[in-house]
DNA sequence: TTTGTATCTCTTGTATACTAGAGCTACAGA
DNA sequence: TCTGTAGCTCTAGTATACAAGAGATACAAA
């Protein structure tokens, strides 16, 4: 784990205007999104104060933000580790998603300007690309690119907040999902009914279609966690 | 502000098995919550330190933690305010909360077990009580109790932790909001609706009846909001 | 009077030193 | 061998010292 992040920390500019504190807290959390640090893993504060050449106190700072949205979990005297919510919880979380995407859907059904669908229909449309011809990867990009267009086009930033917390979470989950065979043609139909519901300004079918959509994941993610032996 | 905070700071037994940093974030996040500090104002780390008896450390530790959930608002070098959405994002948490609340209910519906719907019954007959009898605080905590019983009855914990977030962001403006003369009737018929939905198991007329009813508080809070000058 | 600038002050940001509790280790007794 | 406990070690929690930037202030020039 060490090696790679420590390159990725070296190439830390210290950046104008920003506290050390917060470059700390973005370089954490993007190496939890980005699997660097898996769910469970320990979070050494001298170890990262090292690798990252500050002292422990920036470190701290950084684990507490991040313990305050759940990326990260603190016992008292103890440490910090990488939040590991158990089955339960994953549901549970997926759960709220599909309710804040599906609202962000529907919102975005009444409310999205002309612009705004067509960036919708264009990220559809790369999906639709990428499913035939490209990587997982790729598609799995241009998959985020989808759904937070839609959730642009709510026009609520406190929604988008919201939504990106609660994704933050499941990041770790959710990543390796359009990896699996087959699951690629069925998102884009799914993609393409809400992009229709969309264009044809029905809210509470693109409500439940975005609903339904990412409760389609948490099963794929569930089978993920449970391969992982959570 | 300072002499009652004073007194209740003074009143921190030194908790077992808590750091001071999280005891001070308690205080500080209801401080806010009860009022005391009001939105805008300022948090300076060394008053708070001599105020709550510590240094600045655990005061810091706790900002960046009120700060990750947007109760509190750091600018770099310059410090830390309580968070003061404008009108546009009171309207936005609002639908925000709305959503997640409505999905409560929808989920509290098929959900609730008999216990969990006899407590929001007796929640909601306490309101009944005390919007024709008591006092508004009464009604007020009576109110918060209702809801409450609503997002336990929902069986999903992340559910719950993501509403209290975004309820906490809104304290300050749905606080006085029960206060207004007359809203309290109406708010009980509302009430009354969703408790009837509930109890018949009826999913979308719960979730459509819990979304109108808080959507109605906003339109309140941002008169509150309008009056308090934002 | 106004505006621009230099300096100074005051608070925050960071590092380091010190304290203390959790959990491991090793040894003693059953 | 197993179990309980003493103590030891190691990391986290807290305090304090030091650095640095933002904003205030005061003065000079137009």
């Amino acid at each position: 784990m060490s090696k790679q992040a420590s390159e990725v920390a070296q190439g830390l500019a210290k950046q104008k205007g920003r506290t050390l504190s917060a470059i700390v807290e973005l370089q954490i959390e993007q190496d939890i999104i980005d699997g660097l640090y898996r769910p469970g893993d320990r979070l050494d504060e001298e170890e990262l104060a090292e690798r990252l050449s500050t002292s422990r106190t920036p470190i701290r700072e950084a684990l507490r933000k991040l313990a305050a949205i759940d990326l990260v979990t603190i016992q008292p005297r103890s440490g910090a580790r990488v939040s590991r919510p158990n089955m339960a919880q994953i549901i549970e979380l997926f759960e709220v998603i599909s309710a804040l995407e599906g609202f962000a859907a529907k919102l975005a059904a009444t409310r999205a300007t002309d612009e705004q669908l067509a960036a919708i229909i264009a990220a559809h449309d790369t999906c639709e690309e990428l499913a035939v011809s490209g990587d997982a990867k790729a598609y799995f990009d241009a998959n985020g690119v989808f759904h937070r267009a839609i959730w642009t086009a709510a026009n609520n930033l406190m929604l988008i907040d919201q939504i990106t917390a609660v994704d933050k979470r499941l990041a770790p989950y959710r990543r390796q999902i359009t990896f699996h065979p087959g699951r690629k043609q069925d998102s884009q139909s799914e993609h393409a009914q809400i992009a229709r519901a969309l264009a044809e300004r029905q809210p509470e079918i693109a409500e439940k279609a975005m609903q339904e959509h990412v409760m389609i994941l948490s099963d794929d993610a569930l089978q993920l966690a449970r391969d992982l032996r959570l």
